[in-house]
DNA sequence: GCCGTTTTCGGCCCGACTGTTTTCAGTCG
């Protein structure tokens, strides 16, 4: 059962609580809800944790909830589970994907609708189920930056936010959330107005006073809110979520012995700004990458919070693909070398890595691989590039964790990258053994898109993420952050684990055309969101620095 | 059922919208 079932199935439990007694109930809908999102947000598979007797390591799931689920990992089942969800069909649960329908609704849908009806509510259900893509964050910032300049021409707007997981710089984004502060009092509804005449807009979904929404091409919903200057604070705050982070705080603010919502704190307490609202709370000013509930409030009430990594603390791009031909086994970049470089030094690096895949496997004797290597080590050495150019390359990591490159040729490179491109479905264990056995090669210094997941594409490989972390640490490897926005990889999740276990990681770029080197601060987003500091990616070291670190 | 910077017992986030059991339950974020 992977997490996501596993979440699913907690929720269904509590609604199952919800639909027989909410009063009675009250508190186990509460932990069964709050189990179910800790599992969805655990970095780690539950039942990986359960092999290794650490269920009780996930906040939120307790003796009672980890006794059903080891019943649940024996036998495939809990009878306490059954026993609550007892009298509740499947489609109950299937129909409240549907919008506005919990399980009391679905109930009654199956009582009062007929088998025909029904059948096209569950239709439509599963349409939803297997069609909640979200959005890259690239394509979110974009639509997001044309609407606001949109609303800063044409309406009385003086400051504007955009709000949610766009904010945060999740990965992904579902609607886009603006916020807006108005010249004058009273022009909110017309600032609401203004902004359903949005040219590309396709249908208004709703317009009020305070609120607007729309839908553009795409399917893309864009929600706008509009406030007041004295409560600009706490509605950027509010709004900009977690939810997890808004409960937390919430109750931090209670124990203080306030109510905090949305307007500020009552009966009359308002917030022009978020540093405002964090002080109030004895708080230090929480970045909002770091809000999801993952320690930060605590972090915050100890000054313990990072120093967070900048764009501008990085020296240089360590994955660049050249169109320098070694006849690779994947895509050759497009663009120059000599370009590349160019608009390396516009970006104020000090040092880059030329990191082309490997020569094809399948098409070259090793003793061709090594020809080839040798003369790209020729084109990188001999050229004055005006910058430190390090000689790397992208390796394929065979089934059996072997390099398909010989010793002799990695011997032309500085360092090396290696990376999954192929046999993604392995069990947990030999993936493992294939990695530690690719990385335990000298040359090889750095991991590259180690989940391997494709965003909205592929999940990830199944790694053993303990032992991979114990031997980067042991044997000073390194984790690439990939910054093109459909890897992300690490994510952000396992950018925490990492860092939180001391170890190093590099931000690359994979830049195969010119214009993907611009990418950079998506994967410093995703450090950010893993509370890295400029300490933990190294190459925010010096080139003197980076160098050592290389052996060079 | 879970959890701890006032607690191993006694609490558990806050509010908006919708559509009508027209005073609030159900759903959502």
């Amino acid at each position: 059962m992977t997490n996501l079932q596993i979440a699913e199935l907690l929720r269904n439990v509590a609604s199952s609580y919800q639909y027989k007694n909410e009063q009675k109930y009250k508190f186990q809908i509460i932990a069964y809800n709050r189990a179910a999102d800790a599992v969805e947000h655990s970095t780690s598979e539950l039942k990986d944790l359960w092999d290794d007797g650490k269920l009780d390591q996930v906040p939120s799931i307790g003796p009672s909830i980890a006794s059903h689920l080891d019943e649940i990992f024996k036998n495939g089942k809990s009878k306490h589970f059954e026993e609550v969800m007892k009298g509740i069909p499947d489609e109950a649960f299937r129909l409240m994907a549907l919008p506005k329908v919990g399980l009391k609704t679905a109930m009654k849908m199956l009582q009062e609708l007929s088998k025909k009806e029904i059948d096209e509510k569950l239709k439509e259900s599963d349409k939803i189920i297997n069609k909640t893509k979200r959005h890259l964050l690239p394509y979110a910032e974009n639509i997001a930056s044309e609407v606001m300049e949109w609303l800063k021409e044409g309406s009385n707007v003086i400051k504007i936010d955009t709000l949610g997981s766009l904010r945060r710089k999740v990965a992904t984004v579902g609607d886009i959330d603006i916020l807006v502060k108005s010249k004058f009092k009273n022009q909110n509804a017309k600032i609401t107005e203004y902004f359903t005449k949005y040219p590309k807009t396709q249908k208004v979904i709703e317009q009020g006073e305070h609120t607007a929404s729309i839908l553009l091409p795409g399917d893309v919903q864009v929600d706008l809110l509009v406030t007041t200057p004295e409560q600009y604070g706490s509605a950027l705050q509010h709004f900009t979520g977690s939810k997890h982070h808004n409960i937390a705080l919430r109750e931090h603010a209670l124990k203080l012995g306030y109510s905090l919502s949305e307007y500020g704190i009552k009966p009359d307490k308002k917030f022009k700004t978020e540093e405002e609202l964090y002080n109030f709370l004895g708080l230090d000013y929480i970045e909002p990458e770091l809000r999801e509930d993952t320690g930060e409030i605590q972090a915050s009430i100890a000054n313990s919070l990072p120093l967070l990594i900048k764009q501008e603390d990085i020296k240089g791009d360590l994955q660049i693909h050249s169109d320098f031909d070694i006849e690779t086994s994947h895509d050759l970049g497009v663009s120059t070398a000599e370009e590349l470089v160019k608009r390396s030094k516009e970006l104020g690096y000090e040092y880059i890595a030329f990191t082309e895949h490997n020569p094809s496997k399948s098409g070259h004797s090793l003793e061709r691989v090594t020809d080839l290597l040798k003369q790209k080590e020729e084109y990188v050495r001999e050229n004055d590039w005006g910058l430190k150019v390090f000689n790397s390359l992208e390796i394929d990591i065979n089934k059996d964790g072997s390099l398909p490159v010989s010793l002799k040729g990695l011997e032309t490179l500085d360092f090396a990258l290696i990376s999954i491109h192929s046999v993604f479905d392995l069990s947990r264990d030999e993936m493992t053994k294939r990695v530690l056995t690719a990385l335990s090669y000298p040359k090889v210094k750095i991991f590259a898109h180690p989940t391997a997941r494709k965003i909205n594409e592929r999940e990830g490989i199944e790694l053993d993420w303990e032992k991979i972390f114990d031997f980067c640490l042991k044997n000073n490897k390194w984790l690439e952050i990939n910054a093109d926005p459909m890897r992300l990889d690490l994510p952000d999740t396992l950018v925490r684990d990492a860092v939180k276990l001391g170890i190093k990681m590099t931000l690359g770029t994979d830049t195969h055309e010119i214009t993907m080197m611009d990418n950079m601060k998506y994967g410093v987003n995703v450090a950010r969101r893993g509370w890295a500091t400029k300490k933990d990616v190294i190459n925010c070291l010096s080139l003197e620095d980076f160098k050592k670190e290389v052996n060079i």
